[in-house]
DNA sequence: CTGAAAGCGCTAACAA
DNA sequence: TTGTTAGCGCTTTCAG
């Protein structure tokens, strides 16, 4: 037979003592006997004692809940997130409400609002490209509202960002392109919405003119970070005169593009055309050949985004954090030394 | 300046009636007057008021929230299946929280249970394999929680089971295979602990038996449901005297294996191979050739899943739900006719 | 260092 | 059909 659950009092009254002591003892708060604290813990135990989430949050007036809020269609990027957050949510006992949406929806601004105003979150996580969707964080932060954003911009004020070198790992990626002996590299540019799209093109931008190629006349094109995108880009380049001999798609999704196009027209990858592409999704090593691309950090950027955001909202964090994470260049079959037959 | 938010007692007071009256008409219970309801509902949005979730969940001893249980590598799958109940929880305001897992944690009852003890969660929604863990379901009948499986193996009770027609869309992919003139055809399956797998194998053995191709001959691999089972399967069908001319997998990614293994070879697809997946993960699209396949209707399963739950959670349905929803073949270049060069 | 009492904002009986 | 009165289980003053 099923025991209704123990309360606080119960605790306490176990205990031999008041339950103002008992919720010291659980909050962690300090002027508390060890002795005490051990008779609180073992009643605790002894009852198989859980504290009431809704009664803790209806006096505390905080939910204990951050939201994260995302608009990507890449899955595996999402899910990577989700699990860096939960991964620290768990160890901090907080919840986590996921929250996909539009950012070009008229009503985000709104929408996102109100999960604040119901007392449904106490904070939030931003990633890309709600994360420079500026009318939303210009609302955040009037409403006063705590959030941790993974972009490369840094906003004003005192609220952390977090991102990923992705100017540098371009700049290394097309160093190693041009090492293997490309000099004509078309390059495809990410949704312009997304601040990495930027950071990868001034990356590539900036070693072509490290090695004195002109990037002036570089091939580059402008994509959505899709594949039909990458695909209509891919089809522009190799129809150049001269043809680049290699192809930097700004993520996986184009560069499967350029695969499926290099395909369609007979061109054989890496021998007559090199390919990469960026992020290391999952599937870049299932394709054929394997994606030389760069593996973004993506559980670590999440899981120091939450700590951020929880010790915000805990008082342990006062100024802004500004946190970069190194990528690395994963080296596959999709690029080989230019002239290679 | 920001005033202190609206409660239920500032509606009623507003509206002239009592707390009790407003909270019927929040909560469409009956016994309102038409016209005393509007004047509620004036009130409340002349406030801005937005019921405290905490306060409700804290005198209802509900959270009004469900809890999403997976333990699944495909994160397209995943994504889907939170988008449709997602989308199913916004309509009923109740909150959805992910719980990804390890089916084989031994942890995995306890952890589960604790989120209902917690309150944290009403009910639940268990995805494959999950679902089809026996001492979990077990558990959760034993300890009365609302469950709703997505899963081909009905349980016992008043558990609704939501899934797709595993076997009749194998039947039909491999009938098409067979309609292509193949008869040498290799089978991957999926891995054993999803019913699915087993659901994919049989509806392909039936195919071949209504074609009075022999069964026990047909060459059977056993996967996991990745991309690198798919590969090993294929490395070993690929070997076989004679080669089978077309392989069905039983999902996308091992599927792709088998497009890997296929170029190591040599062996052009679908010329001299035809491949078929199943899924219709979004990079089936995405690989050349492009997939022949089955399209789930994932997010349809999760709608369905989500709205089961939530009105067993309240009393609006009283028997178990078994609903089966349908695939679609995705016919794309990966398959051809047997023999065609 | 510890405790008593007063809510947090809502729903649930039970009256009226 | 509507209102009154208790709580739900915890945190927060404010006293000791």
């Amino acid at each position: 037979m099923r025991k209704r659950r123990a309360t606080i009092e119960d605790v306490a009254s176990r205990a031999g003592l008041s339950i103002k002591t008992v919720s010291r003892v659980l909050n962690l708060e300090p002027n508390v006997r060890p002795q005490t604290r051990e008779r609180v813990l073992a009643a605790t135990s002894e009852l198989d004692y859980h504290p009431n989430l809704s009664a803790r949050r209806l006096a505390s007036k905080r939910s204990f809940v951050i939201g994260l809020l995302y608009d990507n269609p890449d899955s595996d990027y999402v899910m990577g997130i989700q699990e860096g957050t939960l991964a620290v949510c768990r160890t901090r006992d907080y919840h986590l409400l996921i929250h996909p949406c539009r950012t070009c929806a008229p009503s985000l601004v709104d929408e996102v609002l109100s999960l604040h105003r119901r007392s449904t979150v106490d904070g939030l996580i931003l990633t890309q490209p709600v994360s420079d969707f500026e009318p939303l964080v210009t609302a955040l932060i009037e409403s006063d509202i705590a959030f941790v954003r993974i972009s490369q911009r840094p906003c004003a004020g005192k609220y952390s960002c977090i991102s990923v070198d992705d100017e540098q790992a371009a700049f290394r990626m097309t160093d190693h392109l041009i090492s293997l002996g490309h000099s004509n590299i078309g390059f495809i540019m990410g949704h312009p919405d997304h601040g990495s799209a930027h950071d990868r093109l001034k990356g590539f931008r900036a070693s072509l003119h490290a090695h004195g190629i002109p990037c002036d006349r570089a091939p580059i094109e402008q994509g959505l970070y899709t594949f039909d995108s990458g695909y209509a880009c891919a089809q522009r380049l190799l129809a150049l005169e001269p043809r680049p001999t290699a192809i930097f798609a700004s993520d996986d999704h184009m560069a499967m593009g350029v695969l499926t196009a290099a395909y369609e027209r007979g061109l054989a990858v890496p021998a007559e055309l090199s390919v990469c592409g960026f992020d290391d999704t999952p599937m870049a090593r299932y394709v054929w050949p394997p994606l030389t691309t760069a593996r973004q950090p993506i559980l670590e950027v999440a899981r120091v985004a939450a700590e951020c955001l929880l010790n915000v909202l805990n008082g342990k964090e006062l100024g802004a954090r500004q946190v970069t994470l190194e990528s690395k260049l994963v080296l596959r079959g999709s690029t080989a030394r230019a002239g290679a037959r």
